[in-house]
RNA sequence: GCCGGCGUGGCGGAAUUGGUAGACGCAGCGGAUUCAAAAUCCGCCGCUGGAAACAGUGUGUCGGUUCGAGUCCGACCGCCGGCACCA
C-alpha cells in the first residue's frame, strides 16, 4: 500500500466503486428488517453550507452503521425547492425562479456527491417538479371532499406601497423590508386545513414516538389543551334580539369570575365597529390598531393600548356593570375576539388596569389566607376564594366546578376544552409554489379541480417584480373562459415538506401518490434536522401523515419514530466600523488572529492590508455576518473524510458546533496517523492466527481495550448518537496501538484485531479512507458490506480494579484490589492506607460506604 | 412578552443511573530529529501554595437536599432556538 495518505485519489476511487456497483440502491425486501434514515432535505439556495454538511453527515453515519448491523437501509435525498428566496433572487437578478432553482440543485447535488453520502439517488426529486406536486393537488381535492378544507377571512401583513402581502420575516419594526412603508393588518379570504380536528390525536400520539422530551414538550404547549369555561355577559342597554347583546368569552380561571372589573374586545369586533360609528376618535383608534406586524412576538411585546367603547357588560353572577374596552392585544381570530379581565389575578390584565386606572379586585387569598398585596403586580397562584359570595372558601378545583355548575344552570355557560392550536392557513399570495387546485365560477361557485383537470402546472417563464405574484397578472393562467377563473394562490411550502418522506418510498410511481412500498419503509426510523423545526414542520408533517392514513394511503399513525435535533454551526465574526456607522464583515478565512502566550486571542488583522479588525464574537454562520466557512474549500484542501470527521468529533450533534480551522487540521492529522498505523502494520508481516490462551499481560490489555472500544463505539453511535465520544474512544485505541510495539506472531495478531476494529468502527464516519484501508488489510469484500464487530465478553474481564478512597467525600488514596474482593476486605484495605490514616486520625469513623468497583467513602468526625 | 434549551480549563468538549471533574482533540510550553524550517515523534499542561510529597480551591451566581452534587431541588444572571407567511 501507499506510504502516504492521499485523500483525493482515495475518495475518487471509493466513490467510483460505490457508483459503479449501485452500492446504495435500496430495494424492498420483506424478509429483512428495514431501516429508513432521513435527513431534512435542503432548500436549494445554491451552495451547501456547514449546517447541511453536519446534518447529512450525521444521517450518513447512522445509515452506514445500521447497514453494518444487517439492516436493509434506505437513505434518500431531494430538494425543498419552492419558497421565497427564488422570488427574491428573481427580482434581484432577473432570472426565472424555476431556472435559478434547478441550476442551484445541480450545483448542490455535485457537492453532496463529493462528500460521499450513501444516498439512493434513484429516488431523488424536487418539490417543484410537477410529478411531485400534482399528487399534493390530487390529495387536496380529496381533503375538500372529506371536509378538512375550508376558506375563511384571515389577517395578513399588507405593504401599502408595494401592494403586496409580506411574510413575517419581511416586516422589520412594523415596516416593509423593501418599501419601508408602515405595514397594515389586512383581512383576506384564505384556505385552511382543519388541523384542530386532530389536536387530541396529535397530543396523545406524542407518547408513541421516541423524540427528545423538550421537543415533545414544545409540541404539547403549542397544541395547548386547556379546560375552561365558556360564558356570556349581557351588554347593558341592548335588546336581546340584537346580535351584539351577548359577549361570549372563554376563561381557564372561572374561580376568579368575581374579580372581573372590565372586558376587552378586539379592534375587529362588531361591538368595537359599532362604537366607532358614533365616535370618530374611536374610529381613529381602530385604524391605529391595524398598524404594524401580525406576528405573535410583535403583538406580545408591543405597548398595550385600549379605549373605552362606552358599552357596559353585566356580570352574569353579581349583576354589576363593568366597562367594555377595545384593546390592541385582543385578536379577532383567536377564540371569540373578547376576553374577561381579572386584573387582580392576571398580569397582563393588571398592567392594562393600572394604565387606565381601572379597579383591581382581589378574589383569591394568599397561601396564608390573607388578602394578597396587588400593588406591584397580579397574584396568579391558585388559592381559596374570597369576596366571591357563595363561593368563598372554596379551593380552585371546587370553585371551578361550582362556578361552572351555577353558570350552566342559568344557561350562561358550560365547561369547554379548548386548544391554543389554530387551523393551518395553507394559501400564499406568491408565485413560486404549488398552485391551489380550485376554480371559481361566474356565480361565485368554488369548485375543486377534478382528476382530469390536474395537474395545474406552474408556468415557468415569468418575470417577477416586487409587486406580488405574477400569476395574478397572467390571464393565460387564471382565465378559464365562460366566467370561470383559477385560484392564483399557491400552497404554503410546509405542504410539500409534510409528505416528501413518504414519496421517497415510491418516487417513481406515475400512477399514484403512494403505493405499498410506503408501508414497507414507513415510519422513518430516524429523522435528523435542525431544532428550529421542532414545532411547525414536525407538527404539520405529523398531521399530514394522519390525513394520508385516513385516506388509506399509509397504515402507520406517526411519520417519524425517532428524532435527532441537531445544533447550529457557529464561527467567529470580524468587522470594521464604516464611516456611515454600518459594519463591514470579514470572512474568518481572510483574517489572522493574534494570541497571547496562553493561546487566548487578543487581536485580529485583515491579511490583505495588515490593519486591525474588531472581533465580533461567535455567531451562527450566516451571509449577513460573512462568517460562513465554505465546505467545498475544506473538501478540496483536506478531503471529505477530514471534514466529516471534524463535524462529528467537535461536538455532540444536539449542541452548537464551533468551526475551528486548527480543529480540522487535527482531524486531518488523525487520519494521516491512522493511515501510517495500518501501513506500518501491513509492512511488519503476516500475523499468526489469534490464540487467546497464550497472550501475555500487555497483549491482554490491548485486547481488552479493543473490545471495550467496540462496545463503546456501538453504544455511542447506535443508542446515544454521541459520535464525538465514539471517535474519542477509537482515538484512545489508536494511541494504545501506537505504544504497542510487539511484533511477535501473537503480538501482530492482537494488533491486527485492534486495527481492523478501528477501521470498521470509523467506516461509517470516514468511509473513503476506511474503504481503502480495508482493502489494504487484504479483504476482498468492501468494508460497506462488512458486519459491525462483535464484542468478546471474555476479553473484557479484568483481574484487578482501581478503587478511589475518600474521607468525608474528599479523595485521599487510590487502591488496586482484586476484582473479586468483598466489601469487608476492601474496607480494611482502605482504612490501612497511610494517607487515609492521616485524615481519620483523632476522629471516629461513623460509617463506611463501599460502592463496588468504584469507591470507598469513610465518614469520620 | 410566552414556550423550550444551554452555561465545565486558554478553546471545542468528556464525565451514560448522584460516586475519581477535565477522557479525546485544539492551542500553548519544553525536548528529539533537521544546516535550518515544515512535517513527524516524545513529555508537560485547571487555579493557588509547595523543591516534592501533598494541601487548599474549582463546573454562570446565591441558597438547599445528601456520606457524597457538574449531575437533584429553589431563586437569580447571561446566551441561544421557536412564536403560526424564513426554511
Amino acid at each position: 500500500m501507499d506510504a502516504q495518505y492521499n485523500p483525493q485519489a482515495i475518495e475518487n476511487a471509493a466513490q467510483q466503486y460505490w457508483n459503479r456497483n449501485q452500492s446504495f440502491k435500496a430495494v424492498e425486501d420483506a424478509t429483512r428488517e428495514k431501516f429508513y434514515c432521513l435527513s431534512m432535505f435542503p432548500y436549494p439556495s445554491g451552495k451547501l453550507h456547514m449546517g447541511h454538511v453536519r446534518n447529512y453527515t450525521i444521517g450518513d453515519v447512522v445509515t452506514r452503521f445500521q447497514r453494518m448491523q444487517g439492516k436493509n437501509v434506505l437513505q434518500p435525498m431531494g430538494w425543498d425547492a419552492f419558497g421565497m428566496p427564488a422570488e427574491n433572487a428573481a427580482i434581484k437578478n432577473r432570472v426565472a425562479p424555476g431556472k435559478w432553482t434547478y441550476e442551484n440543485i445541480d450545483a448542490m447535488r455535485s457537492q453532496l456527491k463529493s462528500l460521499g453520502f450513501a444516498y439512493d439517488w434513484n429516488r431523488e426529486f424536487a418539490t417543484c417538479d410537477v410529478d411531485y406536486y400534482r399528487w399534493e393537488q390530487w390529495f387536496f381535492a380529496k381533503l375538500v371532499e372529506k371536509g378538512v378544507v375550508y376558506k375563511k377571512m384571515s389577517t395578513v401583513n399588507w405593504d401599502p406601497v408595494d401592494q403586496t402581502v409580506l411574510a413575517n420575516e419581511q416586516v422589520i419594526d412594523g415596516r416593509g423590508w423593501r418599501s419601508g412603508a408602515r405595514v397594515e393588518r389586512k383581512e383576506i379570504p384564505l384556505w385552511f386545513l382543519k388541523i384542530t380536528d386532530y389536536a387530541d390525536e396529535l397530543l396523545a400520539d406524542l407518547d408513541k414516538v421516541e423524540w427528545p422530551e423538550q421537543v415533545k414538550t414544545m409540541q404539547r404547549n403549542w397544541i395547548g389543551k386547556s379546560r375552561g369555561v365558556e360564558l356570556s355577559f349581557d351588554v347593558a342597554g341592548l335588546d336581546a334580539a340584537d346580535a351584539n347583546a351577548r359577549l361570549d368569552v372563554y376563561t381557564t380561571r372561572p374561580d376568579t369570575l368575581y374579580g372581573v372589573t372590565y372586558m376587552a374586545v378586539a379592534a375587529g369586533h362588531p361591538l368595537a365597529k359599532r362604537a366607532a360609528e358614533q365616535d370618530p376618535a374611536m374610529a381613529e383608534f381602530l385604524l391605529e390598531c391595524q398598524q404594524g406586524g401580525n406576528s405573535e412576538a410583535e403583538l406580545a411585546t408591543m405597548e398595550k393600548r385600549g379605549r373605552d367603547t362606552g358599552y357596559r357588560a353585566i356580570h352574569p353572577l353579581t349583576g354589576q356593570e363593568v366597562p367594555i374596552f377595545v384593546a390592541n392585544f385582543v385578536l379577532m381570530e383567536y377564540g371569540t375576539g373578547a376576553v374577561m379581565a381579572v386584573p387582580g389575578h392576571d398580569q397582563r390584565d393588571w398592567e392594562f388596569a393600572t394604565k387606565y386606572a381601572l379597579p383591581i379586585q382581589p378574589v383569591i387569598a394568599d397561601a396564608d389566607g390573607s388578602t394578597p398585596d396587588l400593588s406591584a403586580g397580579a397574584f396568579v397562584d391558585h388559592g381559596k376564594l374570597i369576596h366571591s359570595g357563595e363561593f368563598d372558601g372554596l379551593e380552585f378545583e371546587a370553585a371551578f366546578t361550582a362556578v361552572a355548575a351555577r353558570l350552566e344552570s342559568e344557561g350562561r355557560g358550560r365547561i369547554k376544552t379548548q386548544y391554543r392550536l389554530r387551523d393551518w392557513g395553507v394559501a400564499r399570495q406568491r408565485y413560486w409554489g404549488a398552485p391551489i387546485p380550485v376554480k371559481y365560477g361566474p356565480e361565485g361557485q368554488t369548485v375543486p379541480l377534478t382528476d382530469d383537470e390536474l395537474p395545474v402546472a406552474l408556468p415557468m417563464e415569468v418575470e417577477v417584480d416586487a409587486s406580488g405574484s405574477p400569476l395574478k397578472k397572467m390571464p393565460s393562467f387564471y382565465d378559464l373562459g365562460d366566467g370561470w377563473t383559477r385560484e392564483t394562490d399557491t400552497f404554503d411550502t410546509f405542504m410539500e415538506s409534510s409528505w416528501y418522506y413518504a414519496r421517497f418510498c415510491c418516487a417513481d410511481n406515475p400512477e399514484a401518490m403512494l403505493d405499498d412500498r410506503a408501508n414497507y419503509w414507513l415510519p422513518v426510523d430516524l429523522y435528523i434536522g435542525g431544532i428550529e423545526h421542532a414545532i411547525l414542520h414536525l407538527l404539520y408533517a405529523r398531521f399530514f401523515h394522519k390525513l394520508m392514513r385516513d385516506e388509506g394511503l399509509v397504515n402507520s399513525d406517526e411519520p417519524f419514530q425517532r428524532l435527532l435535533t441537531q445544533g447550529m454551526v457557529i464561527a467567529e465574526t470580524f468587522y470594521r466600523e464604516e464611516a456611515n456607522g454600518g459594519k463591514a464583515w470579514f470572512n474568518p478565512a481572510d483574517v489572522e488572529v493574534e494570541r497571547d502566550d496562553k493561546g487566548r486571542p487578543i487581536s485580529a488583522r485583515l491579511i490583505d492590508d495588515g490593519q486591525p479588525v474588531t472581533m465580533g464574537g461567535i455567531e451562527k454562520m450566516s451571509k449577513s455576518k460573512n462568517n460562513g466557512v465554505d465546505p467545498q474549500a475544506m473538501i478540496d484542501r483536506f478531503g471529505a473524510d477530514t471534514v466529516r470527521l471534524f463535524v462529528m468529533f467537535a461536538a455532540p450533534p444536539e449542541q452548537s458546533l464551533e468551526w475551528s480551522d486548527s480543529g480540522v487540521e487535527g482531524s486531518h492529522r488523525f487520519l494521516k496517523r491512522l493511515w501510517k498505523l495500518v501501513a506500518d502494520h501491513v509492512a511488519a508481516g503476516t500475523p499468526a492466527s489469534l490464540d487467546v490462551a497464550v497472550l501475555d499481560d500487555a497483549q491482554k490489555d490491548l485486547r481488552r481495550k479493543t473490545h471495550e472500544t467496540i462496545a463503546k463505539a456501538g453504544d455511542d453511535i447506535g443508542r446515544r448518537t454521541t459520535f464525538n465520544t465514539a471517535i474519542a474512544a477509537v482515538m484512545e485505541l489508536t494511541n494504545a496501538l501506537g505504544r504497542f510495539d510487539d511484533t511477535s506472531p501473537q503480538g501482530l495478531a492482537v494488533s491486527r484485531e485492534a486495527i481492523e476494529a478501528c477501521v470498521l468502527l470509523l467506516s461509517p464516519i470516514t468511509p473513503h479512507v476506511c474503504h481503502a484501508l480495508w482493502q489494504s488489510l487484504g479483504h476482498q469484500t468492501p468494508v460497506i458490506d462488512a458486519s459491525w464487530p462483535v464484542v468478546d465478553d471474555e476479553a473484557l474481564v479484568k483481574a484487578s480494579v482501581e478503587l478511589v478512597v475518600q474521607v468525608n467525600g474528599k479523595l485521599r488514596a487510590r487502591l488496586d484490589v482484586p476484582a473479586a474482593a468483598d466489601k469487608s476486605a476492601v474496607e480494611s484495605l482502605a482504612l490501612a492506607e497511610e494517607n487515609v490514616q492521616r485524615h481519620v486520625e483523632g476522629k471516629t469513623v461513623r460509617k463506611v460506604i463501599v460502592v463496588p468497583g468504584k469507591l470507598v467513602n469513610i465518614v469520620a468526625n
